[in-house]
DNA sequence: ACCCTCCTGCAACCAGGTCGCAACTAGTCG
DNA sequence: CGACTAGTTGCGACCTGGTTGCAGGAGGGT
């Protein structure tokens, strides 16, 4: 709810035009979506969409999760061992997580540019960097 | 068993000096690791211990294979949604799954120094590429 | 041979997610 | 408007991959 609600019927409107029903969960979990301007869990998700639908079930979240998935309307992200987090499709960028303290780093997509060319050029390997994160060890928890 | 077993025996003397303790499970896991020359899950690996041994349990797999981690003789992978994999930790590399078809590309670290270079000069941000597969279509599932 | 510590077997547990099925409902068509 | 029908949902059981607490057992230093 909330002045995101244009963007939200924007989104369905999305979904309805690549054959996809609007229903209370979808909306609601769009709507949870845009309001957190960033990426959250499936649970997350749940416990957002909870407050305002308590009957919603956890299996219809993470199936309408997958359906909005499939339509290209969110995307899922995995961040590391933990649960996958999801964002809106159109939030383009690629992630890097640390390992000691989680936090996570949101850098552009060019900055794989030059690995994506090398693996392409080397080994006929198409590069999709953005379904999982880069470990590593962020600036604040580096030793020196 | 076969030739392989100096190298199991080096890797034993790795744990002992380490710390550790030469135990069945220990010389077990380690000896189909050196077998399999390459990344087995801990499921694959439990399978082939039972063979030999079929009293260990799942469990000790699990903390045995854990503990290895933990003294550097063995490091673990996550390949996509999967299981981990593990493999000897003086064998270094990188992998690239294909998303489609599961294969599994190995490259070699550098590929990866532009990249590395980059984040850190740019976030602080210190690469550990090896911990993840980076995700992908690889030459046979590529569309052209 | 002894003893202390590390390791193991067991079984219950956990997180994160999936599935089969029957009931429901969004959107289409008359 | 009402009926139809395929896409959705609620529910609960289930699954994979892995962890944990505890009591008993084995490694290896002395």
């Amino acid at each position: 709810m909330g002045a995101g609600g244009e963007r939200v019927d924007e989104l369905l409107a999305l979904v309805r035009e690549r054959g996809g029903r609007i229903t209370t969960c979808r909306r609601a979990l769009l709507s949870a979506l845009v309001d957190a301007q960033g990426h959250m869990t499936a649970d997350a998700l749940a416990e957002r969409v909870h407050a305002s639908h308590p009957d919603i079930h956890r299996s219809t979240i993470y199936r309408s999760l997958n359906d909005l998935d499939a339509l290209d309307v969110v995307e899922h992200v995995h961040l590391g061992h933990g649960p996958a987090v999801y964002h809106l499709a159109d939030d383009l960028h690629r992630h890097l997580v640390c390992e000691t303290c989680g936090a996570v780093v949101e850098v552009p997509d060019d900055l794989f540019r030059g690995l994506a060319r090398a693996v392409a050029d080397g080994y006929g390997f198409r590069l999709q960097p953005g379904h999982f994160a880069l470990l590593g060890t962020c600036a604040a928890c580096s030793p020196d």
